[in-house]
DNA sequence: AGTTGTCTTCCGCGGGGTGAAAGCGGCGGG
DNA sequence: CCCGCCGCTTTCACCCCGCGGAAGACAACT
């Protein structure tokens, strides 16, 4: 296999996802493909067939041929505009993944509390790769923060909830995060790795992350979160709240966050919440 | 185009999904991709290689490969038991399916107060083909039915979701339905195209679809559902709740879930939903 | 009418994809 | 222990299918 196993782990999704250069270059049919279905990301939830084109590097030909078999089986629709987009068929696809699944129907009760108890911006994130995937994510009545939604992807330093996920994970993954690039998304983005060793450090320390501002500076935000646990008492997700900067008491919020990710790790069998006080009868 | 448009709209997925036999059959390598992706499914949510060229119908060694990319790429992934599943990069891509990310991130708010108030099960569906696909689905507390989740996928005709938009869909897509082969789930599913045809009339008339035990029978269980419309005063999509049947007066629930539907009918732009009213200052 | 952009169709060449076969490793039972 | 079974991985050579170029159909501006 002359492929890396993960080429590019997330973090540039910004522009197109040109496959290698077609000078001599081999590219595999499925690779193809996936390219098609590459061209399409948040800010590019719908494109014409020449933008399909041009972003996956493709051939107008091939993109023709290949954006209508994807459409016939349901992966791509055309809206009434003509446009193309992501067919039901992903949606259906996607919600199979084993922690997107698994893990958001047994969550998403205590969530759900938890978001109606504090009003505040909720998600639940996982991680994949140096990212920080979000499988379930509820929104603040007043806030029309477009950055925590289901399938948002982020880099784990930039986030509370990634940097939770970093803090628990296998060393090998903290040092590739370590080593490589920290982008920066606001002045506050932590991007200097001593800096990140020491938050890691004291988020191991304390089970919390608090982050202000890494991701944002529109509005003063700050996201704080804490593990969930597994059967096996590892760290297999992260659920964090976004509020305000200043606003109200952040430190009130983190009882009530522990004791609804508590509820997560007891009903995935994390030995660690097991103490069982049996949330209802 | 020789292709049919949909080849086999849903409905039919409950084995597996062979390519064409392979005699003089020729597959598209795009088809190949697909069907290893088809492979898995609610009840084949995770799978090893060898079942995966089963269920596919291609040779272990494409498989193999095919698995390869699909696992470099993230649409696929490896659990801790050697097992393949659906990865995130999917989900992902799923959630930026239009009529999922739009109208999901609308319809929430709306769908979370009917569901605190209600806590019944509550799904919002839209129509792909002949079949039905939640967008959304919250389960009630108690019960535990594994029927309504996000991204599940039914048939039209089997659920009070479903018959509300295939009440409002093009007389087009009902002929397709009501000519096709209607599978019964329960005694009670209706499977008789006359009397489908009387109730797709009646939700017409009332606004209001009742569903009882059509697509299940463990459980006594009643579907009320109502239609959402969009910009454009068309129908784009269904709400419903599921009670226990006999138990609560469900009647009662027609109003609450108007009202959640209206609103969001409202947000989404509705003409007929506009005098406005302001939900909140 | 000219221009620009889009989508669609057709066709011949070439190389990536395919299946067969053999090698690898873990598991359980004789 | 040794063997057979099962699932996974790797290699290889042929050949068919997918690729890109080019040209045509269509719409929207200028």
């Amino acid at each position: 296999m002359t492929r890396q196993l993960r080429p590019a782990p997330g973090s540039d999704r910004s522009g197109a996802t040109r496959l290698a250069g077609h000078a001599g270059g081999s590219a595999t049919a499925a690779s193809r493909v996936l390219a098609v279905l590459d061209a399409f990301g948040p800010a590019h939830a719908s494109l014409t067939l020449s933008e399909i084109s041009r972003r996956s590097g493709l051939s107008l030909t091939t993109t023709h041929r290949l954006v209508g078999e994807l459409r016939a089986w349901g992966a791509l629709e055309r809206g009434a505009d003509g446009r193309y987009g992501i067919g039901l068929r992903l949606l259906e696809l996607g919600a199979l993944a084993p922690q997107g699944l698994q893990l958001r129907e047994v969550a998403v009760p205590y969530v759900d509390d938890l978001h109606q108890a504090t009003r505040a911006n909720v998600v639940l994130g996982v991680r994949d790769g140096s990212d920080v995937v979000y499988v379930e994510a509820l929104r603040a009545r007043g806030a029309v923060r477009l950055m925590s939604r289901i399938g948002g992807r982020w880099p784990l330093h930039a986030t509370g909830t990634g940097q939770v996920l970093l803090a628990f994970a296998d060393p090998q993954v903290q040092e590739e995060v370590l080593s490589g690039p920290l982008k920066a998304f606001t002045p506050y983005t932590i991007t200097d790795p001593a800096a990140l060793r020491r938050t890691l450090a004291e988020v191991r320390r304390t089970g919390v992350a608090a982050a202000e501002n890494h991701l944002t500076a529109d509005a003063p935000a700050l996201a704080v979160a804490v593990p969930v646990r597994g059967a096996g008492d590892e760290v297999v997700a992260s659920l964090g709240v976004t509020v305000a900067a200043g606003a109200t008491q952040a430190q009130a919020l983190v009882p009530v966050l522990n004791a609804t990710a508590r509820g997560i790790s007891r009903a995935l069998g994390a030995p660690s919440a097991q103490p069982a006080v049996r949330r209802r009868p």
